[in-house]
RNA sequence: CGGGAUGUAGCGCAGCCCGGUAGCGCGCUUCGUUCGGGACGAAGAGGCCGCAAGUUCGAAUCUUGUCAUCCCGACCA
């Protein structure tokens, strides 16, 4: 390929509305083209490391027993009202009807058809277990996607489901599959992409792990202990806190006037937050009901938490006054009748502490949950905090970061196996339903992340296995008859001996055409000029800066295939 | 869905308040000089000023509506 034809402006500057560096860079590098929102096209370079990355993503999926498969991107509403997804999934399921006015959906992840094909096929336990993987275009309509492939609309999707007759056989294959898809990121050249404890959300099933690429720009939250290695997605994190032993005082109710939130009622009785008591006041979805969540004044609600301990979609409260209660002096004692009410752990071993006295302008101080309200069932609804203990090895270690989810694995269990009616016959002659596990990777979003902890000012740094090309040749003065011969045979002999090379040979400036290189972000370089080859010698460089060495004319095949060989070599896992 | 902003050449923007020939920089084309980190000169090409109504002799500019895009939040396997 020369640079001359490939079609894409890279641009001196990046469009104003990029917020990533990621983004700006592969928008100025004439890797992507915005559409429409949340919508990519993209150019040679970007669909070049798209299909490394499939490729790498398709030899450890077959190297774990994957059977590659295709589903289709639309599938007739009728298949998810099986599943019974069909009106559980909000507006992020794109639903449209075809010209006869049947109801259709645009796929945002294809469990459905997974068990459409499979259940009709797989009707021995002898046939068991299997896994099926696809790679292929999905559409979610988001209601807000960002930052260029980070978060898009439609994308491209590694989606694979494991089918077994045990758990313990999913089990070891979830391991399998874990063990996979490191394989995969190290490969990828992102070994910083770990995985974490994940709440499984809307796919059912219990056990699940998010795989995350740790950086500042992550919109996930993670916490992790240092000092254990245990990792947890904020939303599936277990909070435990200590509490200090303080006096036992008895319940007094005291004068607050106008001090409604934490920092003003704790400031005014010169009382730690970590003292006192805070209700965050939610409503269901379904029927306005109210929710009071009380917890350590420090604290913070972890709302997936309180979804799945309440079964239920929640969202902020708006107080009105026929609630009966009094917003900014709420307390646990001496609420109306009917309210649920739900009490955080972080609130178990606090032996006295400030909280509302659901009366206009007062409060209680020394309050103590068993002697005050005696019994009460804690739930673990708070956020894990910086500085909280490890719930794995007790330590106040825990720390907070950021991160891209890219990819996610999970142990399904039944759920669509049995909603879906798949059965197959076992050797006790019974019928049961399969177990499923399934797992994903995002393609583009996995570009996005690689672009984004491997990049310079000037340009992304592809890993060599992921490289749109191995070697760029750049040839300064391309005028001269010395540079277009040397040149032109590099290149031939490069692209003879199966190296994927692009090669300039435009008549222009050599700022411009190293700036050009540096976006294209080819991990290896070779500069021919006059001043080199008056030397008799081409220079040979990495784009990462780790080195640069004149060769002769000569050897150049032979160097460039030992490095790129030892590149690869350095990205390949030993097991 | 709430809050904020922006739509003018491929990209970045000015012009709008105060209505009257559509402009600038980058990029693109041609010629010449220069050229190992985004060179210089000269001459060019390129625009239903997001869309639609309205006001007006006249609208990029004023009014109304609408669509699109971006940011923050809500939401999100």
């Amino acid at each position: 390929m020369k640079v001359a034809t490939l079609l894409g402006e890279r641009f001196k500057k990046a469009p104003a509305d990029c917020v990533f560096d990621s983004q700006a860079l592969m928008v100025r590098g004439g890797y992507i083209k915005s559409v429409g929102t949340g919508l990519f096209s993209f150019f040679m370079p970007a669909k070049r490391i798209a299909k490394k990355i499939e490729n790498i993503i398709r030899e450890e999926m077959d190297r774990i027993d994957g059977q590659e498969v295709m589903f289709p991107v639309v599938m007739p509403g009728s298949l998810w009202q099986e599943s019974g997804r069909y009106n559980s999934i909000g507006s992020e399921l794109l639903r449209f009807k075809d010209r006869n006015g049947i109801d259709m959906v645009l796929g945002m992840t294809h469990e459905e058809a997974a068990v459409q094909l499979a259940r009709d096929a797989a009707k021995s336990y002898t046939q068991y277990p299997f896994m099926i993987y696809q790679i292929q275009t999905k559409f979610r309509d988001e209601p807000r996607s960002r930052g260029g492939l980070i978060r898009t609309r439609e994308f491209t999707m590694k989606d694979a489901y494991s089918f077994h007759t045990s758990q313990e056989d999913l089990e070891q294959y979830y391991a399998k599959a874990y063990h996979a898809y490191d394989r995969i990121f190290a490969r990828a050249g992102v070994p910083q992409v770990v995985a974490v404890k994940s709440d499984s959300g809307m796919m059912g099933g219990r056990i699940s792990h998010e795989f995350m690429l740790l950086t500042d720009i992550g919109e996930d939250t993670i916490v992790i202990c240092p000092e254990c290695g245990y990792r947890s997605n904020s939303e599936a994190a277990d909070c435990i806190v200590h509490n200090e032993e303080y006096p036992i005082e008895p319940l007094e109710e005291v004068y607050t006037p106008d001090q409604k939130t934490i920092e003003d009622v704790c400031n005014y009785l010169h009382k730690s937050p970590l003292q006192s008591c805070k209700a965050v006041l939610y409503q269901r979805n379904m029927d306005d009901s109210l929710v009071i969540v009380f917890l350590r004044g420090d604290l913070e609600v972890n709302e997936t938490k309180l979804r799945n301990l309440l079964c239920a979609e929640v969202h902020a409260a708006t107080v009105t006054p026929e609630m009966g209660i009094c917003p900014g002096f709420i307390g646990p004692k001496g609420l109306p009748e009917g309210i649920t009410v739900v009490y955080d752990e972080s609130l178990k071993t606090l032996n006295s502490f400030v909280a509302g006295a659901n009366k206009e302008n007062y409060h209680y101080k020394g309050m103590n949950m068993a002697r005050d309200l005696g019994e009460v069932k804690y739930d673990s609804v708070a956020k894990a905090t910086a500085g909280g203990i490890c719930p794995v090895c007790g330590k106040h270690s825990i720390t907070i970061s950021r991160g891209i989810e890219v990819g996610n694995i999970f142990q399904l269990g039944t759920k669509y196996t049995e909603s879906m009616n798949m059965q197959y016959l076992d050797s006790d002659n019974t019928l049961k339903y399969p177990i499923m596990g399934c797992y994903g990777i995002g393609v583009g979003r996995l570009i996005a992340s690689v672009c984004e902890v491997s990049h310079d000012d000037y340009g992304p740094i592809w890993p060599i296995t992921i490289a749109p090309w191995q070697v760029q040749i750049c040839a300064l003065r391309i005028a001269d008859e010395n540079v277009r011969r040397v040149a032109d045979k590099l290149y031939e002999d490069l692209k003879k001996a199966g190296v994927e090379v692009i090669y300039d040979d435009r008549n222009i400036s050599a700022g411009v055409m190293f700036s050009d290189a540096d976006l294209l972000g080819v991990p290896l370089r070779i500069v021919v000029s006059p001043k080199t080859l008056e030397r008799n010698a081409i220079e040979f460089a990495a784009r990462d800066k780790s080195f640069k060495a004149d060769l002769s004319p000569d050897n150049v095949v032979g160097e460039v295939k030992a490095k790129i060989a030892e590149m690869i070599a350095a990205l390949t896992p030993e097991d």
